[in-house]
RNA sequence: GGACGAUUAGCUCAGCGGCAGAGCAUUGCAUUCACAUUGCAAGGGUCAGAGGUUCGAAUCCUCUAUCGUCCACCA
């Protein structure tokens, strides 16, 4: 049969591509239940959610590839797979994305009220929360659509609320009143890994406390000065700390101090946490509005002075004439004030980071507010354990100790959010919603059917296999899901963790949306193709290394196609209008072969086990590299060019043999032009690459 | 401040104790041939620098320089 009538002369990616996937979907093997039965066990991989604001980026595509190419690799190895997709609510992110939205309209959240704003951002989220997964589908990825989940689907939500009750029942859960990381603009408290510090330009203000003398005995010192970037906290200071080994301060440790407007006595106090070098050695200490200083407040039971409130203005304990300001305006009062009282000694420029809202870009306050914590030592040791024992392993392994360097050292974890969107805390009369991360954390298990325990899914592919992510989450979700799966399941989530390379600009530095340094993956799916997008991806990403983006890889990734195709347009050419019958097994090496013909075989069963081996090791690159070289340079340059002039039944059946091979090899790397070839194989109409024996 | 990584051809990167490699780019030749999104060939490198280990170092060790990423923190 002569199937070159269905071949174009240049391969077209744009004309198969939507076909092929079409097919892929239709088929149901996406679906494990829908695959052939065979003895191997389980292969599952849960998608990282992306969020619903989420468009894709390069670190997307990357990550999608390496994961596609894992499941294919396993189905093709008779493996019952499953690839679990999903979306994650992402409260922060989604609730700023429809106030925006409000706010063209005029509207605010509040005007609107609760109930019937999330009206809003659910309808939102219908509309435009797939968009990222559809462009997932472009790239080939093979999910188990069927299977899908939301974070904030109705068992996602009884899942997040049996895991606070967990928690709360076993004691692990407390509120208390803590200083936080609050953004007033969004009117929440974050997390430290919510934060991104911004350098800027400020001035070192050196304010003078009076040394009072009532209380003073001996003391040759009128005054000690302490250096300050931020003077309008000097009003909620309940001490003034200098480093215990400060010669310079050593007898005025244990004096009173006057502090200044407020005119409320407060002592010097000594702590290691100060530095002698930083400033004058001594420093303002406000447990309200700094971690360190509250740290030290707590250890010598300095009173709490909340002189900032949620909206970033100054409260009635700053002073009735500060009393309503806002931050920036009252440092300047403060500062005027000082100047009056002759107790500024001195400015100095000074460069400092502040942190800023990574949602918003809103500058961040400490201060203390009414929060739900989980305990960690317990959780965090089951964590650290499940790395240690090399139960779960990281790739490459150098992601280990960021991991656990975190773990070791891990505060309780603050999960209660002030906004709308999420899922909200299980308690009467708190509206607080959960750190959007809390369900994340459930991710593994609760995609699969928990906390029904008896949850078919659950049973048949938990724990889960893989997991592939980017760097910059491995404390924020690796490490929850680990402790979550270990507390929940009593079993690891995951066996093994690939930390996949981070894809940055040709200069090195951050692809960034904003910058608009950023390269959307979507173009160069429409210029080049996806198998070509992916090849570009796959060959770049050696060895977990950082990429520093090239896209010429892409275009060789495109001819590297059109390689293949004319290939197979040859080989088909020489072996498809022949009713022969190939052995298509190790068993045509018992047929009168030429060296050649001999020679390319044994190279063809070397590429298999290199390549077999590269991905079992998630050496993906090598991979990929070994088999370019192999069809392009051995089959194609040498073997195809030595069959032009050799016409044995023998060299036809290994011209076939080893094209039927290699499209089966290629197929997890670049699945669309291999399956299309593959439906263009002699008596081969019905039978799909995607299910073909490895 | 701490940790980690990088430095190899013009560019993007492999190689990680035994003759310096790939893709892209460059140059020359070929061309009714599956493919010009091609083939054959060529040019191009003090493997960041210094010291050490070794019969032998791009590769292992120490230091230095430059670049980058992450974490902490800057009162």
């Amino acid at each position: 049969m002569n199937n070159l009538g269905k071949f174009n002369k240049p391969y077209n990616s744009q004309e198969v591509e939507e076909k092929i996937y079409k097919l892929w979907e239709e088929s149901g093997f996406f679906n494990p239940d829908n695959l052939p039965k065979t003895n191997k066990g389980s292969f599952t991989i849960v998608l990282p959610p992306p969020n619903v604001t989420g468009s894709l980026h390069m670190g997307h595509a990357l990550n999608v590839a390496i994961q596609d190419i894992l499941i294919r690799y396993k189905r093709m190895q008779g493996y019952k797979t499953l690839w679990i997709p999903g979306t994650d609510h992402a409260g922060i992110a989604t609730q700023n994305v429809v106030e925006k939205q409000l706010k063209k309209e005029g509207l605010s959240r509040h005007q609107l009220g609760r109930e019937k704003f999330l009206e809003k951002v659910w309808e939102w989220k219908e509309k435009y929360g797939g968009i990222i997964l559809g462009q997932f589908k472009k790239i080939g990825v093979s999910c188990d659509w069927s299977r899908a989940v939301f974070t904030m689907d109705e068992n996602y939500s009884k899942a997040v609320q049996e895991a606070f009750k967990h928690y709360y029942d076993k004691g692990w859960i407390y509120q208390g009143e803590r200083i936080v990381n609050w953004c007033s603009r969004c009117g929440t408290s974050l997390s430290d890994l919510e934060l991104e510090y911004v350098e800027k330009k400020g001035k070192l203000y050196y304010i003078k406390y009076l040394i009072s003398k009532q209380k003073t005995v001996n003391s040759k010192q009128e005054y000690i000065t302490v250096a300050t970037t931020r003077p309008e906290t000097m009003l909620g200071d309940s001490a003034v700390a200098v480093n215990p080994k400060d010669e310079r301060y050593k007898d005025l440790i244990g004096q009173i101090v006057l502090l200044p407007i407020q005119n409320r006595e407060i002592s010097i106090i000594a702590d290691d946490l100060v530095e002698k070098e930083f400033g004058t050695g001594a420093v303002k200490v406000t447990p309200a509005h700094d971690f360190n200083d509250a740290q030290m407040g707590e250890k010598h039971n300095l009173p709490v002075y909340k002189i900032i409130d949620e909206k970033g203005k100054m409260t009635e304990l700053a002073g009735s004439i500060y009393k309503g300001l806002k931050i920036s305006e009252c440092r300047g009062k403060v500062i005027e004030k000082l100047k009056e009282f002759n107790l500024l000694e001195k400015e100095e420029d000074y460069i400092h980071s502040v942190a800023k809202c990574y949602r918003c870009g809103g500058t961040v306050e400490p201060l203390p507010s009414l929060q739900w914590f989980v305990k960690m030592n317990e959780l965090a040791k089951l964590a650290i354990e499940a790395v240690e024992s090399g139960k779960i392993k990281f790739y490459p392994e150098r992601w280990k100790k960021v991991y656990l360097d975190w773990l070791s050292k891990v505060k309780d974890w603050c999960i209660s959010r002030q906004i709308w969107w999420g899922h909200k805390i299980p308690i009467e009369g708190v509206d607080d919603v959960m750190d959007t991360w809390f369900s994340s954390a459930l991710w593994p298990f609760a995609t699969l059917g928990w906390p029904d325990k008896n949850s078919k899914d659950l049973k048949e592919f938990y724990p889960t296999q893989v997991l592939s992510t980017a760097r910059d989450i491995i404390n924020l979700w690796v490490s929850r899901m680990v402790f979550s799966g270990l507390e929940f399941t009593g079993k690891i989530p995951f066996s093994d963790v690939i930390i996949h390379a981070t894809i940055l600009t040709k200069e090195g530095k951050r692809m960034s949306k904003s910058l608009g340094t950023g390269i959307d993956p979507m173009t160069l799916i429409e210029k080049y193709g996806a198998d070509a997008t992916r090849f570009g991806l796959i060959w770049q990403a050696m060895g977990g290394q950082d990429i520093h983006w090239a896209e010429e890889h892409v275009a060789a990734g495109k001819k590297f196609a059109n390689k293949l195709w004319n290939i197979s347009r040859f080989v088909l050419s020489r072996t498809g209008i022949s009713n022969f019958q190939f052995i298509i097994s190790n068993e045509i090496l018992n047929l009168n072969l030429s060296n050649e013909d001999r020679e390319i075989l044994e190279k063809l069963e070397q590429t298999k086990k290199s390549v077999s081996k590269d991905i079992d090791e998630y050496n993906f690159g090598q991979a990929l590299h070994t088999l370019y070289d192999f069809i392009w340079h051995d089959f194609a340059d040498k073997y195809i060019e030595y069959s032009k002039n050799s016409s044995s039944t023998e060299t036809l059946n290994t011209l076939y043999f080893i094209l039927y091979t290699v499209l089966k090899l290629l197929h997890p790397f670049m699945p669309f032009i291999t399956e299309e070839i593959w439906k263009n194989l002699p008596n081969n109409e019905n039978k799909m690459l995607i299910i073909e024996k490895w």
